[in-house]
Formats: structure tokens, sequence, C-alpha cells
DNA sequence: TCCGTATTGTGAGATTGCCA
DNA sequence: TGGCAATCTCACAATACGGA
């Protein structure tokens, strides 16, 4: 399937949701003018099956079968048999983890221009199971083609790994292509996170124990510490607090062990010591 | 045409949360 | 608990635009 009519019934559920982003990551021309760019509709896809389900293994006979079944994305997106052209992919920080092919004509075509799904994120292997028993090549999904919303056609290649199986470079594009989708459409692939403030921290302290557990147990720690929270206002915040699960928080304090046993209260690594780090790894690069 | 500023597009690190 | 994905955010390059 390649129409957005077909959106419904493919292997993602896209569900109409108000107010899951406070806004664009970052202002555009038109966030700026539009008074209601805070409430604009945005889509949550939801794919239909989850990563391990779709996971193909071409060792397994049953799967195979389905491989052998299947159809290739042809040479209307890339010729997978000929050579690379010369040089090295550009704009990919791994360009050892691609291959620099030469895109064949539905990359270039606005004539007739069939908007893709969603995108749903790549698994290791070339197949990918559907929710109809078979198997689709994932090479589809390095071609993303959509209007955007200001209604302008656009087409996003992708390069193709060289290994399909190189969870790296799928990760990558993962990352790649579901940006693509946010800066440009109203699709989104989960809802908004929302950062622990620093009195939540200090309420995750005063509540742990010297090794940086709960004293009272994981289930009474998290319904204690939404009954604290949950829907609550903060000073400095615009939202009232989340609902936060076990998962989140156990994931929290791991993450923050060592400062929790510490008896101290963690503060985000997005400071300046990070982003002069980050500059100044950039400026080699450029040198 | 040049120059400065604003906007847009993109890559990637940091952060958060889901899932096996 | 580790692995992974999605989002937030910053930085920078490219492009657009307006004024001198």
């Amino acid at each position: 399937m390649d129409s957005e009519d077909d959106l419904t019934d493919s292997d993602v559920d896209v569900v109409p949701t108000r107010g899951v982003a406070k806004r664009a990551t970052r202002p555009t021309k038109k966030a700026k003018t539009v008074a209601g760019v805070y409430e604009e509709q945005l889509f949550l896809v939801n794919p239909v099956m989850k990563r391990m389900k779709r996971i193909v293994d071409p060792s397994n006979p049953r799967d195979a079968g389905l491989i052998r079944q299947a159809t290739k994305a042809g040479p209307e997106y890339y010729d997978s048999e000929a050579d690379d052209l010369p040089g090295e992919v550009q704009s990919v920080k791994h360009p050892e983890w691609y291959r620099n092919v030469k895109w064949g004509p539905i990359a270039s075509d606005y004539t007739h221009f069939q908007q893709s799904e969603p995108h749903v994120q790549f698994v290791p292997g070339r197949w990918e199971h559907q929710p109809d028993g078979t198997v689709r090549d994932q090479k589809h999904k390095l071609l993303v083609k959509f209007v955007d919303n200001n209604g302008k056609q656009k087409i996003f290649t992708n390069p193709p790994p060289k290994d399909w199986n190189h969870q790296e470079a799928l990760t990558a594009l993962n990352k790649r292509i579901a940006q693509q989708w946010r800066r440009s459409t109203n699709y989104r692939f989960r809802p908004v996170v929302c950062a622990y403030v620093r009195e939540e921290r200090v309420w995750i302290s005063k509540n742990l124990n010297d090794e940086g557990k709960p004293t009272d147990g994981w289930k009474s720690f998290v319904d204690a510490f939404n009954a604290a929270f949950h829907n609550k206002m903060l000073s400095g915040q615009d939202d009232p607090r989340p609902l936060r699960s076990q998962s989140s928080l156990t994931k929290e304090i791991e993450r923050f062990s060592a400062v929790y046993k510490a008896g101290r209260i963690p503060v985000p690594a997005r400071n300046q010591e990070n982003r002069a780090a980050g500059k100044a790894k950039r400026q080699a690069k450029k040198a």
C-alpha cells in the first residue's frame, strides 16, 4: 500500500489526538505566526505488530518459505545488484555503514506522487513480518514520500545499510526517518515525554534507602509518587505532572543510582560542559 | 551586487520510557 | 535490567530576503 487513504488498514494505527506535543521542536515561521500551534491536531502512529513479532528469521523454514513467496522492491527504488556510486554517502555520521546507491525513478517522481506509510521502525534483516501473515521488503521504507503541513510534496532518500542486520545502522535510519516525519507532518510515534523536575527528584531521593531502593517496595513507592505528583501543578511548569509508571521510575533511579545513593539530587547533563564538548567535537570534525 | 539577518533543513547528543 | 526507539534540544549549514 502506498496511498494516504490506505493508512487505516495498514500495519499501523493512526490515532487522532490533540495536544500531544506542546510545539514543534524548534520555532518555525508558521509556528510563530499561528497562535493555535499549541493545540494543533496530531496523529499518533501505533504499529499493529511489536518489534519482535516483525523480525523474520530466514533460518526458520516457515519464514524462508514466506521470503520465497514475497516480492523484492525493484530497481524503481534502486538496483540492489548494481555497483555503488563512487565515494561515500554524504551527510551521515557513519558512511561506512551504508551503500551509496543510484536511486531509481520513483525517488524523483512528483507526478505520480504516492505518500508513504508513516514510519515503522526497521527491524534486523531485509524482510519484515506483516499483519496479514506475509513478509515485506524493508527496502520500501528507505524512500520516504509525504505531503508536508504546507501542502508541499517531499521525498527523502535514505541510504540502504550495507548489512541489514547491523542494528546501529538501522537505529540511525529509524531516528533519521522518524525525524523527517516529525518535522514536516503531524504524525507522531509516541506521546510527548515529560522530564523529571527537581521537586520530583527530591521526593525520590527522600524515599530511597541507602542502597538506592524504595524503602517500602516498588508498588507502594510508585503509588505514593503518583499520589504526590500526578495531575499536580508545580511552580515553573506549564502542565500538570504526568502519571509515572514503575518502568519510568525504576529507569530514572537506575540512571542516577550513584547520585541517589549518595543522597544527592540528579542534575540533567544537558549543561554547558556537554554542549561545549559537542561543539568541540563538531569543530574538530570540520577541521 | 553585496552584506547582514532571519528562516529553514538537517545531524546528532541527551533524555525519557517501553518492552523482552 | 539492558536494549532500543522516540522526542527534545542544540548547533550549524544552506537558503531566503530585505536594505544599502
